[in-house]
DNA sequence: ATGGTTGCAGAGCAA
Protein backbone atom coordinates (compact mmCIF):
# COMPACT_ATOMS: atom_id res chain seq x y z
CA UNK A 1 0.00 0.00 0.00
CA UNK A 2 1.59 2.99 -1.41
CA UNK A 3 0.73 6.04 0.52
CA UNK A 4 1.94 9.80 -0.53
CA UNK A 5 1.50 12.97 -0.22
CA UNK A 6 1.73 16.09 -2.61
CA UNK A 7 1.78 19.81 -1.95
CA UNK A 8 0.60 20.50 -5.77
CA UNK A 9 0.65 24.65 -5.38
CA UNK A 10 -2.56 25.14 -7.25
CA UNK A 11 -4.51 22.12 -8.11
CA UNK A 12 -5.92 24.03 -10.93
CA UNK A 13 -2.46 24.58 -12.46
CA UNK A 14 -0.71 21.66 -11.52
CA UNK A 15 -4.26 18.81 -12.25
CA UNK A 16 -2.09 17.47 -15.75
CA UNK A 17 0.85 17.04 -13.20
CA UNK A 18 -1.34 14.76 -11.16
CA UNK A 19 -2.49 13.24 -13.58
CA UNK A 20 0.47 12.03 -15.44
CA UNK A 21 1.91 11.71 -11.95
CA UNK A 22 -1.03 9.11 -10.32
CA UNK A 23 -0.14 7.01 -13.81
CA UNK A 24 3.39 6.90 -13.53
CA UNK A 25 3.42 5.87 -9.79
CA UNK A 26 0.38 4.33 -9.12
CA UNK A 27 -0.07 5.53 -4.94
CA UNK A 28 -3.20 3.85 -3.34
CA UNK A 29 -3.84 7.00 -1.13
CA UNK A 30 -2.92 10.32 -2.03
CA UNK A 31 -2.70 13.72 0.24
CA UNK A 32 -3.22 16.35 -1.00
CA UNK A 33 -2.37 20.26 0.21
CA UNK A 34 -2.46 23.95 -1.41
CA UNK A 35 -5.48 22.73 -3.73
CA UNK A 36 -6.69 26.39 -3.73
CA UNK A 37 -10.05 25.25 -4.93
CA UNK A 38 -13.08 25.99 -4.01
CA UNK A 39 -15.06 22.80 -3.20
CA UNK A 40 -17.77 23.01 -6.30
CA UNK A 41 -14.45 23.27 -8.46
CA UNK A 42 -12.21 20.33 -7.54
CA UNK A 43 -11.88 18.24 -10.74
CA UNK A 44 -13.35 14.95 -8.67
CA UNK A 45 -15.01 13.36 -11.88
CA UNK A 46 -11.44 14.18 -13.83
CA UNK A 47 -9.73 11.71 -11.18
CA UNK A 48 -12.72 9.16 -10.71
CA UNK A 49 -11.70 8.71 -14.20
CA UNK A 50 -8.00 8.01 -13.16
CA UNK A 51 -9.38 5.58 -10.93
CA UNK A 52 -9.16 7.80 -7.65
CA UNK A 53 -12.55 9.04 -5.25
CA UNK A 54 -11.88 12.33 -3.52
CA UNK A 55 -12.81 13.82 -0.52
CA UNK A 56 -11.49 17.71 -0.02
CA UNK A 57 -11.79 20.94 2.00
CA UNK A 58 -10.99 24.15 0.03
CA UNK A 59 -11.52 27.70 -0.40
CA UNK A 60 -10.15 30.22 -3.08
CA UNK A 61 -6.93 31.32 -3.49
CA UNK A 62 -5.54 29.47 0.09
CA UNK A 63 -4.71 26.75 1.49
CA UNK A 64 -7.14 23.50 1.00
CA UNK A 65 -6.32 19.86 1.19
CA UNK A 66 -7.71 16.64 -0.13
CA UNK A 67 -7.46 12.78 -0.01
CA UNK A 68 -7.53 10.56 -2.96
CA UNK A 69 -8.02 7.00 -2.57
CA UNK A 70 -8.29 3.54 -4.71
CA UNK A 71 -10.70 2.23 -2.41
CA UNK A 72 -13.50 4.53 -0.81
CA UNK A 73 -12.43 6.95 2.39
CA UNK A 74 -14.94 6.32 5.45
CA UNK A 75 -15.17 8.33 8.55
CA UNK A 76 -14.38 11.95 7.06
CA UNK A 77 -13.13 14.93 9.57
CA UNK A 78 -12.52 18.12 8.17
CA UNK A 79 -10.50 20.68 10.89
CA UNK A 80 -9.50 19.69 13.88
CA UNK A 81 -12.10 19.06 16.48
CA UNK A 82 -12.94 21.96 18.93
CA UNK A 83 -10.51 24.24 17.21
CA UNK A 84 -12.36 26.99 14.75
CA UNK A 85 -10.30 27.74 11.93
CA UNK A 86 -11.35 29.48 8.77
CA UNK A 87 -8.46 28.09 6.98
CA UNK A 88 -9.08 25.13 5.29
CA UNK A 89 -5.67 22.44 6.38
CA UNK A 90 -6.72 19.56 7.57
CA UNK A 91 -8.71 16.58 6.31
CA UNK A 92 -8.62 12.92 7.82
CA UNK A 93 -10.23 9.66 6.73
CA UNK A 94 -9.83 6.00 7.09
CA UNK A 95 -8.37 4.16 3.88
CA UNK A 96 -8.27 0.55 4.16
CA UNK A 97 -8.02 0.06 7.55
CA UNK A 98 -5.53 3.24 8.17
CA UNK A 99 -6.30 6.47 9.47
CA UNK A 100 -4.87 9.23 7.13
CA UNK A 101 -4.10 12.73 8.46
CA UNK A 102 -3.81 15.21 6.03
CA UNK A 103 -2.39 18.00 7.50
CA UNK A 104 -0.77 21.54 5.40
CA UNK A 105 0.56 23.21 8.34
CA UNK A 106 0.73 26.92 8.56
CA UNK A 107 3.81 28.31 7.19
CA UNK A 108 4.54 31.25 9.92
CA UNK A 109 5.87 33.69 7.77
CA UNK A 110 8.16 35.10 10.29
CA UNK A 111 9.32 34.45 13.91
CA UNK A 112 7.37 36.95 16.24
CA UNK A 113 4.64 37.66 13.75
CA UNK A 114 0.68 36.83 14.39
CA UNK A 115 1.03 34.33 11.73
CA UNK A 116 4.09 32.21 13.84
CA UNK A 117 1.62 32.41 17.01
CA UNK A 118 -1.03 30.72 14.96
CA UNK A 119 1.46 28.17 13.83
CA UNK A 120 2.29 27.40 17.32
CA UNK A 121 -0.96 27.53 18.69
CA UNK A 122 -2.61 25.54 15.62
CA UNK A 123 0.59 22.95 16.31
CA UNK A 124 -0.48 22.57 19.91
CA UNK A 125 -4.20 21.76 18.70
CA UNK A 126 -3.00 19.36 16.04
CA UNK A 127 -0.96 17.92 18.91
CA UNK A 128 -3.99 17.49 21.58
CA UNK A 129 -6.00 16.05 18.83
CA UNK A 130 -3.30 13.13 17.33
CA UNK A 131 -3.26 12.64 21.12
CA UNK A 132 -6.86 11.09 20.87
CA UNK A 133 -6.86 9.82 17.56
CA UNK A 134 -3.94 7.62 17.88
CA UNK A 135 -5.61 5.66 20.80
CA UNK A 136 -8.78 5.75 18.54
CA UNK A 137 -6.77 4.31 15.52
CA UNK A 138 -3.80 2.82 16.37
CA UNK A 139 -2.72 2.21 12.74
CA UNK A 140 -2.54 5.81 12.04
CA UNK A 141 -0.52 7.71 9.50
CA UNK A 142 -0.19 12.22 9.90
CA UNK A 143 0.94 12.62 6.10
CA UNK A 144 1.41 16.66 4.39
CA UNK A 145 3.04 19.97 4.63
CA UNK A 146 4.50 20.39 7.99
CA UNK A 147 6.47 23.56 6.94
CA UNK A 148 9.19 22.26 9.47
CA UNK A 149 12.62 20.92 8.88
CA UNK A 150 13.49 18.84 11.63
CA UNK A 151 17.29 19.49 11.78
CA UNK A 152 20.10 20.20 10.21
CA UNK A 153 20.56 17.48 7.72
CA UNK A 154 17.14 18.81 6.30
CA UNK A 155 18.76 21.94 5.40
CA UNK A 156 20.62 23.33 2.63
CA UNK A 157 22.50 25.33 5.00
CA UNK A 158 22.20 25.12 8.44
CA UNK A 159 23.60 28.98 9.03
CA UNK A 160 20.80 30.34 7.20
CA UNK A 161 18.45 28.02 8.55
CA UNK A 162 19.06 28.13 12.18
CA UNK A 163 17.42 28.81 15.41
CA UNK A 164 15.85 32.07 14.28
CA UNK A 165 14.61 30.88 11.35
CA UNK A 166 11.00 30.57 10.37
CA UNK A 167 10.71 26.71 9.60
CA UNK A 168 13.74 25.50 11.87
CA UNK A 169 13.45 27.89 15.01
CA UNK A 170 13.60 26.37 18.44
CA UNK A 171 9.55 26.01 18.99
CA UNK A 172 8.69 24.86 15.77
CA UNK A 173 10.97 21.86 16.16
CA UNK A 174 10.03 21.20 19.26
CA UNK A 175 6.07 21.08 18.13
CA UNK A 176 7.41 18.76 15.58
CA UNK A 177 8.90 17.15 18.40
CA UNK A 178 6.27 16.59 20.45
CA UNK A 179 4.53 14.89 17.12
CA UNK A 180 6.53 12.68 17.17
CA UNK A 181 6.81 11.77 21.06
CA UNK A 182 3.16 10.84 20.23
CA UNK A 183 4.67 7.60 18.71
CA UNK A 184 4.54 8.94 15.02
CA UNK A 185 8.00 8.09 13.33
CA UNK A 186 9.07 10.10 9.90
CA UNK A 187 9.16 7.27 7.68
CA UNK A 188 11.74 8.48 5.38
CA UNK A 189 14.22 8.61 8.68
CA UNK A 190 13.78 4.85 9.09
CA UNK A 191 15.33 4.20 5.90
CA UNK A 192 17.60 6.97 5.44
CA UNK A 193 19.54 8.88 7.43
CA UNK A 194 21.67 11.25 5.32
CA UNK A 195 21.12 14.35 5.02
CA UNK A 196 20.54 16.34 1.98
CA UNK A 197 17.48 14.74 0.61
CA UNK A 198 14.68 17.76 0.45
CA UNK A 199 11.08 18.20 -0.75
CA UNK A 200 10.49 21.28 -0.84
CA UNK A 201 12.81 24.12 -3.24
CA UNK A 202 12.54 27.65 -3.95
CA UNK A 203 11.32 29.19 -6.86
CA UNK A 204 13.73 31.64 -6.85
CA UNK A 205 17.55 31.93 -7.21
CA UNK A 206 17.68 28.30 -9.30
CA UNK A 207 16.91 26.52 -6.13
CA UNK A 208 16.11 23.38 -7.64
CA UNK A 209 18.79 23.28 -10.14
CA UNK A 210 21.29 24.30 -6.95
CA UNK A 211 19.54 21.63 -4.46
CA UNK A 212 19.17 24.39 -2.36
CA UNK A 213 16.02 23.00 -0.55
CA UNK A 214 14.50 22.23 2.48
CA UNK A 215 12.85 18.69 3.80
CA UNK A 216 9.47 19.42 5.25
CA UNK A 217 6.88 17.35 4.13
CA UNK A 218 6.51 14.04 5.50
CA UNK A 219 4.83 10.59 6.21
CA UNK A 220 4.53 9.94 9.73
CA UNK A 221 3.71 6.83 11.07
CA UNK A 222 2.38 5.40 14.17
CA UNK A 223 3.97 2.12 15.81
CA UNK A 224 1.43 0.05 15.19
CA UNK A 225 2.09 0.72 11.43
CA UNK A 226 5.92 0.49 11.61
CA UNK A 227 6.37 -3.16 10.92
CA UNK A 228 4.74 -2.94 7.61
CA UNK A 229 6.65 0.34 6.35
CA UNK A 230 9.20 -1.59 3.92
CA UNK A 231 10.05 1.87 2.28
CA UNK A 232 10.02 5.75 2.35
CA UNK A 233 11.01 7.77 -1.23
CA UNK A 234 11.22 11.43 -1.87
CA UNK A 235 10.20 11.65 -5.70
CA UNK A 236 12.25 14.38 -7.21
CA UNK A 237 10.79 13.47 -10.61
CA UNK A 238 7.64 15.73 -10.91
CA UNK A 239 9.68 19.08 -9.46
CA UNK A 240 12.05 18.63 -12.81
CA UNK A 241 8.41 18.86 -15.21
CA UNK A 242 7.38 21.87 -17.03
CA UNK A 243 5.70 24.31 -14.50
CA UNK A 244 5.98 22.18 -11.50
CA UNK A 245 4.80 22.53 -8.01
CA UNK A 246 7.76 23.88 -5.10
CA UNK A 247 7.47 20.35 -3.41
CA UNK A 248 7.83 17.11 -4.43
CA UNK A 249 5.67 14.62 -3.87
CA UNK A 250 6.74 11.77 -1.19
CA UNK A 251 5.41 8.45 0.05
CA UNK A 252 5.78 5.64 2.14
CA UNK A 253 4.81 2.27 1.58
CA UNK A 254 3.33 -0.30 3.62
CA UNK A 255 3.51 -4.12 3.40
CA UNK A 256 0.36 -5.89 2.94
CA UNK A 257 -1.14 -7.35 6.55
C1' DA B 1 22.87 39.37 -3.76
C1' DT B 2 17.37 41.81 1.76
C1' DG B 3 17.15 39.72 -4.23
C1' DG B 4 14.98 36.09 -6.60
C1' DT B 5 9.72 33.21 -8.64
C1' DT B 6 5.09 31.56 -8.70
C1' DG B 7 -0.15 31.73 -7.92
C1' DC B 8 -4.10 34.37 -7.47
C1' DA B 9 -6.12 38.11 -9.17
C1' DG B 10 -6.00 41.94 -11.41
C1' DA B 11 -2.39 45.39 -6.78
C1' DG B 12 0.05 43.36 -3.63
C1' DC B 13 0.23 39.54 -0.60
C1' DA B 14 1.56 34.69 0.63
C1' DA B 15 4.71 31.26 0.16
Amino acid sequence: MKIASWNVNSLNVRLPHLEEWLRLRAPDVVALQETKLEDSRFPDSVLAGLGYRSVFSGQKTYNGVAILSRTPATDVQIGIPGFADEQKRVIAATVDGVRIVDLYVVNGQDIGTEKYDYKLRWLDAVHGWLAQEIQAHPELIVLGDFNIAPDDRDVHDPKVWNDDSILTSTAERAALRRLADLGLHDSFRLHNEEGGHFSWWDYRAAGFRRNLGLRIDFALISDALRPRCVGAVIDREPRSWDRPSDHAPVWVELAPR
